[in-house]
DNA sequence: TTTAGCACTCACTTCGACTGAGTGCTAACA
DNA sequence: TGTTAGCACTCAGTCGAAGTGAGTGCTAAA
């Protein structure tokens, strides 16, 4: 597989440069008036009609330049492209994201994916972590008026869940305070998941006042749960997409959009690579679902407490600036598995 | 200018409803065979020219159909338009969001935007609350670890900010607790605008062990009013803008979605509308700013205890089923008045 | 093994002819 | 006097032929 000669791989390397810049076909004279490799054309000619054999490249059209196939793409990403080091304005405004005063874990993962997107120029996806692994931290009940209670949950790594409940009969003042401190101490460090049971329990030996409020709680934390499936995925820079030459074609557009509107399909994608480890790049055909077989995804895990607690990613036309994108896709879920640590 | 007699209302209304549908210009045979107007297409075309010098139609050139101008959309809008009462469909779906249990406002207006998009099949807006309006509710502090704090800023109208801190010093267990309580008590029913003042205050007759933590708190709470600038527009089914025959032309759609994706100044726009009460429609070249002009804007205000707390809309092209429109945007506003009326 | 030269391919562009939906005008009709 | 039928005219859109140019593969020479 990787038995090409090194002026194979300086050529390959040079197309691929091309097509990312210009994602126009790139022809024998353009590599070598562009490029300096020191051999005519016509060599070149002849060393890309066979990286056409071995599959690496391919024509649109017998008269036309030469474009990566998704083999040559995946060469490229493993044996030729260097990612590099951030560059020092990449550092700034990564580092200047995470020097805000710390958040509730949403709103970094949201601020991260946007960073993400603006640094690369491509759409930027985040699923956030499932409430699976996570354990209850506190549950504040507050009486917005005789009737009316906010629940607010909060579990692990700063989630947040809230919702409004109304019950059938007044709560007297300081009893909601009196039922948290009580459900507080029942729950505490338990899993998320384990928390409908013991509630459950706790149903039983209530009085009929708190049993109305405890189903409500349930519900809360049912609909929290279930919640996530539908606002786990967070998108950015859905707009440079139809910057991409090869989105001018309204319908593949949409196609795309549909797909990105469609959250639950697409965090599952995410979620395909939450249990790998490193970045990881798919590309083109490689992606099982039809409406991914024209893009490339790279993605990355990020961590807490040496558990995978999310993935994040970029979203791109295969014809994708691999080196910068997987540098960066590194560095931001490196940093944010730094910071979700310290919490 | 409501100096049409009534056979020209009937054509201009035949016109436009036509265009409205098929997005092609009008021809008067067309009319003719599709409206049982009982009058040639020679006499249409007669009124047609009509119409046109007096600038309700105009012929994108000499040998094509008629299509309204932005006046003509203006009168279909103001006279010839019947919203109509909504259909068995729409009812049920407005009653069946509106069922759920409460909400926090952000939730419930999200999901608002969310129906208004899939029932008009355009894109729909809407600004959630300025926190200016709004008075304190509870504050809570919640010990993630000795050195974090998770602090929960509730205001009126069920919306709810969060935000960790780091403290300096540990704080003994209790005294979190005895901080919020003491807090919840000198602020209750304040003005959110008026919360920094009183809190810096505050520090002054605290003990220096809570200095820290306050002036973490004046910072969440300047966030948070400064945060709605950022977040404050809601904004669902982008997509459909691609269904429009009008947004083929990936130009005009990247100015229009650009616009959307810079959420400010859409929530400006927004904004402009929300002291008017009533259904608002701005057509076309009405609207000021420049990336509007080929777009109409159909938007209530929702209020609150007599106030005007948002703003909830439909953006489309000038080519508009205003009637569906208008009618939804006006049902919704005012069930989620109603709503956020009994919190 | 590399390179220069040449014939060939084929997407893309340009241009003219053709088509058809739609108009304005005029004259006849009720 | 208002309405309609008929007709000449307009013009965007489509189709196809010719021309253009970037790029290739092959061959022969260096």
């Amino acid at each position: 597989m990787s038995n090409l000669n090194e002026r194979k791989k300086h050529i390959l390397r040079a197309v691929t440069d091309d097509y990312i810049d210009t994602a126009e076909p790139v022809g024998s004279r353009t590599i070598a008036r562009r490029y300096k490799l020191g051999i005519s054309s016509a060599t070149i000619r002849n060393e890309m009609a066979d990286l056409e054999e071995s599959g690496y490249l391919y024509q649109p059209h017998t008269s036309a330049g030469r474009i990566p196939s998704d083999k040559g793409y995946r060469y490229y990403v493993d044996v030729l492209v260097d990612p590099g080091i951030p560059t020092q304005d990449e550092t700034k405004k990564i580092n200047q994201l995470f020097s805000h005063q710390k958040e509730a874990m949403e709103k970094l993962v949201r601020r991260s994916t946007k960073l993400l997107a603006e640094l690369t120029d491509y759409i930027s996806v985040a699923v956030i972590p499932e409430h699976q692994n996570s354990t209850f931290r506190h549950l504040q009940l507050v009486s917005l008026d005789p009737y009316n209670v906010l629940a607010i949950l909060v579990v692990d790594p700063g989630i947040v869940e809230n919702k409004i409940f109304v019950t059938e009969k007044p709560f007297l003042p300081g009893e909601l305070e009196r039922i948290s401190a009580h459900l507080n101490k029942k729950l505490r460090g338990l899993k998320v998941e384990d928390l409908s049971r013991t509630i459950l329990a706790e149903i039983r030996d209530s009085s009929p006042m708190t049993r109305d409020l405890l189903e409500a709680l349930l519900e809360l934390i049912d609909e929290s749960l279930a919640d996530t499936d539908d606002e786990m995925l967070i998108c950015d820079g859905v707009i440079h997409i139809l910057d991409q030459p090869e989105f001018q074609d309204i319908d593949k557009t949409k196609l795309v959009l549909s797909m990105i509107e469609n959250r639950q399909s697409l965090a599952n994608i995410l979620l395909d690579f939450s249990s790998s480890s490193g970045v990881q790049v798919s590309i083109g055909e490689e992606n099982l679902r039809p409406e991914l077989k024209e893009m490339s995804l790279v993605t990355a895990t990020y961590y807490r407490g040496g558990h995978s607690v999310g993935t994040i990613g970029v979203l791109g036309p295969t014809r994708m600036s691999y080196g910068r994108v997987i540098r960066l896709v590194e560095e931001i879920s490196f940093v944010l598995s730094e910071v979700l640590e310290s919490f």
